[in-house]
DNA sequence: ACCATATATTCCCATATAAGAATATGTCAA
DNA sequence: TTGACATATTCTTATATGGGAATATATGGT
C-alpha cells in the first residue's frame, strides 16, 4: 500500500506545507477568489486551484460560485479534529517537570547517539 | 516535485494514522519497548520499527536501548507546533455565531454540490 | 460572435512512500 | 559457540503525489 491519499483525511490534507499556507490566507473568515489567493501565496494558478480542491474535498473549505469567480472559505471546524488530538500532549509543554524530564531524555538520547554507529549525528537519511 | 518526505516534518510525520495509532499507545509517558507496541497496534514488527524511525526522525520519540530491548518514549513537546497551529482556528468552533454561519455555508456549499456535474455527491475521487 | 478573464483539468514525470517478505544485526543465556 | 529472542534493514511493488506545461471550461463584456 501507498502513502495515504491526501484528501484521506484532514491530517493528510494540512501535511502540505503550501496547504497550510493557503488556509493561513482564508483564516480571516472572509471570502476569497482564487486569483487573489494566488497571488498571496506566490503560486501558479493550477497548483492553488488544485490545492484549493484537495481542502475542498476534506472539508476545510468551501466554495461557492460568484459570476466568473469561485469564492473560497475556511472551514475551520474541520481543524478541529487536529486541535483536539494535538491537545491530548498539552501536558509535554505545559508542566515545567515534563520539561526538565525531557531535557534529561534527550541528553541520554545524544549519548547514545554518539555511541551508535548507526546513529549518526543525524545527517539526515 | 513529489510529495513531501515523511520525515520533512512533524505534520508529515503525523499524517500517517497507524503512526497517530503508535503515538497514541506511548502517550502515557513511560517507556515501551518495539514488542510491546507492536502487540498492542497489531502491526507486523518491521512496520512498527519503521514508523517508530519516522517518528524519531522528526523528534517525536525518542530511543534508549536497554538489553536487547530498545525502549521508546513519546517526547510530546514536538507537537506542539501542531497545537499551536490548530489553535490558530479555535474560533471556528468556540464561537456560536460561527457555527451558525458554517452551516449556512454548509448549505450553500451541497447545493452548489448537486447543480455541477463534476461537483458529483463525493464518491471520493 | 468574439475576446479577455478566471478557474479547473489533463498529461507527464521524478519521487516517496507503506506494506510484505526476507534477511541482517545485536544481545542474552547456557 | 550456539541458539533464542528483539529489532532494524533491505528489496520489491503498487500507488499517489506536486509541479510544470498545455489545454479545457466557464462567464462577462462589447
Amino acid at each position: 500500500m501507498a502513502r495515504a491519499a491526501t484528501t484521506a483525511d484532514v491530517f493528510n490534507a494540512i501535511a502540505e506545507p503550501r496547504r497550510r499556507e493557503i488556509i493561513g490566507v482564508l483564516v480571516d473568515g472572509k471570502e476569497w477568489a482564487v486569483g487573489d489567493v494566488v497571488k498571496l501565496v506566490r503560486l501558479p494558478q493550477p497548483a492553488v486551484s488544485k490545492h484549493l480542491g484537495v481542502l475542498r474535498r476534506v472539508g476545510v473549505v468551501t466554495v461557492v460560485k460568484r459570476g466568473q469567480h469561485r469564492m473560497y472559505r475556511l472551514n475551520g471546524a474541520e481543524l478541529k479534529p487536529v486541535h483536539d488530538w494535538a491537545k491530548t500532549f498539552e501536558k509535554y509543554w505545559t508542566h515545567q517537570i515534563s520539561r526538565i524530564k525531557e531535557r534529561a531524555e534527550q541528553k541520554a538520547v545524544e549519548r547514545i547517539g554518539s555511541a551508535l554507529p548507526s546513529e549518526a549525528p543525524d545527517s539526515d537519511k
